[in-house]
RNA sequence: GGGUUGGUAGCUCAAUGGUAGAGCAGCGUCCUUUUAAGUCGUUGGUUCUGGGUUCGAAUCCCAGCCAACCCA
């Protein structure tokens, strides 16, 4: 038997009959929206002209002058504080949030009555004056409010926000509704992007856009995702670098350029790898590895300054201050690995002694590796991951990068340098190769069989004559982790890739 | 690709082989300066999927899907 109860806009006395749905937020939604259109009401608005942000509204306030400041803000309800005849909201929008109070005799009855049918993740728009609460919050005092976009769906709880990892990457705007850090940490990266661009054009440097999809995939080894023109019925590959078209840049007389770019390569997925990720070049004519020292250190100092306040930031992994204002570390390739396995007779050892000592040090070696590999594990595995404090790894082996130019005093090693920060490999820089043979013979020792690879183009390019240049690569991906205490790179990607998969199905 | 951990109400989490619960959200009241507002009442479950063991499975076993972490 039902009990007898007050009828309201859902009666639970109905709760016996199936066609009570107070139990289903989904479909009490979609009742309120049908009876919003039954009353000619449209809940999808097609705008609402705003004075201010959120921010700004709170800036607007005159202190000691309540109600004298009208604003027209919008944005989603995220807060409601009902209390009988008035209200406490809050809204969210890019901003952040900002107060709003609805009194009763103040909207009049039939607008009041109707804002008691809000739900929490409304987007809705207000008209009104600041003042500041007893409790000294600066507020909107809402004369008239319209129903913008109606939510069909509740929002995550407000307290503990989404922490389910999956809907948080699959929907990510409900991540960024709810959780403030990753809303703040997003944007950061946006700032970061946004500082990187005005630093280098304040230089000289031109932004340019060259191809995604490339005949051959040069410039670094990787793989790379391959795809299929139809027109043409021909293969392409996503671009794994953009060293090698901006190069031909340089041939041509862009003495400066850079390009933030979206790079692809076909390997794992892990906290430090999206296939997909973002990388900056930049390639300075004249100008050669030590004068790229300079740029990223100017760089990396004016971003700590500029965009996060402060010459410190705490290392997330290992806890440690890493201190961008003093002096940066510079060390050679050589002497780091000499220095970690205490052999300094390191680079006199045959393979087979340096994968003994390797093991010795806990470390797995493939027999089949070249000689380098297995020194290149040892630094990787062994001295990179301690690297914290910004780093300058000098002159690295010559087969590690096939497009730098040899240091002129040991044709073993090049002139490069490896910046490494909080154990991770930010921005290698080169002077750049700009001899067309000695790079021949560079990529015909790296290509070995499968010469068909060989960037006959860029050669073609080389052969014209390209200006001595310092070039660089910059993650950007892994320098957001640093500069925001991001544990992973899907914590600074909008959108990580994940496996297929819906949204409406990931919990189940 | 291998190992480990996890998947329970819209969200955050309990329930260690014996009637699936709480907080928030929702629904119905009270409350015209609240701050995770408060107050009284109340609805809501394919326990990721499919098999198996058992008198009985969210719980144990097998397979699969998805995710996180570690390794390659």
């Amino acid at each position: 038997m039902p009990r007898a109860r007050p009828r309201g806009y859902f009666d639970p006395s109905m709760s016996e009959n199936p066609a009570d749905i107070s139990h289903d937020q989904h479909a009490v939604r979609l009742a309120k929206l049908r009876e919003l259109r039954a009353a000619g009401r449209d809940p999808f608005r097609a705008n609402f002209p705003t004075t201010h942000f959120s921010g700004e509204a709170l800036q607007a306030h005159v202190d000691g002058e309540d109600n004298t400041v009208n604003v027209a803000v919008a944005g989603r309800l995220v807060v409601i504080r009902d209390m009988g005849k008035s209200q406490f909201v809050k809204i969210l929008d890019q901003q952040g949030v900002i107060q709003l109070y609805v009194k009763k005799d103040v909207v009049g009855e039939e607008a009041y009555v109707a804002f008691k049918k809000l739900d929490l993740g409304d987007i809705i728009g207000a008209v009104g004056t600041l003042f500041k609460t007893k409790t000294g919050e600066i507020t909107v005092r809402v004369d008239r409010y319209e129903l913008v976009s109606k939510a069909l769906h509740p929002l995550p709880e407000k307290w503990h926000g989404l922490t389910d990892a999956e809907q948080v990457y699959r929907q990510r705007y409900l991540d960024l509704i709810v959780n403030a850090e990753s809303r703040q940490r997003l944007m950061l990266r946006s700032r970061i992007v946004s500082h990187i661009r005005r630093f280098l054009e304040d230089r000289k440097f031109i932004e340019v856009e060259t191809p995604v999809l490339e005949a051959t995939a040069g410039g670094a080894a990787a793989r790379p995702f391959v795809t299929h023109h139809n027109a043409l019925d021909a293969d392409f590959f996503l671009r794994i670098a953009t060293e090698l078209r901006l190069k031909r840049l340089l041939v041509g007389g862009f003495d400066r350029v850079f390009e933030i770019g979206r790079i692809f390569r076909n390997e794992g997925v892990s906290r430090r790898h999206n296939p997909e990720f973002t990388m900056l070049e930049v390639y300075q004519a004249y100008s050669d590895y030590r004068g790229m020292m300079v740029l990223i250190k100017d760089l990396l100092t004016s971003l700590c300054r500029d965009v996060l306040g402060t010459g410190v930031i705490k290392h997330a992994v290992s806890g440690q201050d890493i201190d961008f204002a003093g002096e940066w570390r510079e060390a050679k390739y050589k002497d780091l690995v000499r220095a970690e396995t205490g052999d300094p007779e390191w680079f006199n050892r045959s393979k087979a002694e340096k994968i003994a000592a390797a093991e010795k040090l806990g470390l797995k070696c493939d027999p089949a590796w070249e000689d380098f590999e297995v020194t290149n594990e040892v630094f990787s595995k062994r001295i990179e991951p301690n690297l914290i404090q910004p780093t300058f790894v000098t002159h690295l082996p010559k087969e590690l990068c096939p497009l730098a130019k040899l240091t002129p005093d040991d044709p073993t090693t090049i002139d490069v340098f490896e910046l490494c920060i909080g154990g991770m490999e930010i921005a290698p820089a080169y002077s750049e190769q700009n001899d067309p043979f000695v790079q021949r013979e560079m990529f015909e020792a790296q290509a070995g069989e499968e010469t068909q690879n060989i960037d006959e183009d860029f050669l073609l390019a080389l052969e014209h004559g390209m200006p001595p240049a310092g070039g660089m690569g910059v993650g950007i991906d892994r320098l957001c982790i640093l500069l925001t205490g991001a544990e992973s790179i899907r914590d600074v990607i909008l959108f990580p890739q994940l496996r297929p998969g819906s949204a409406g199905g990931a919990a189940g």
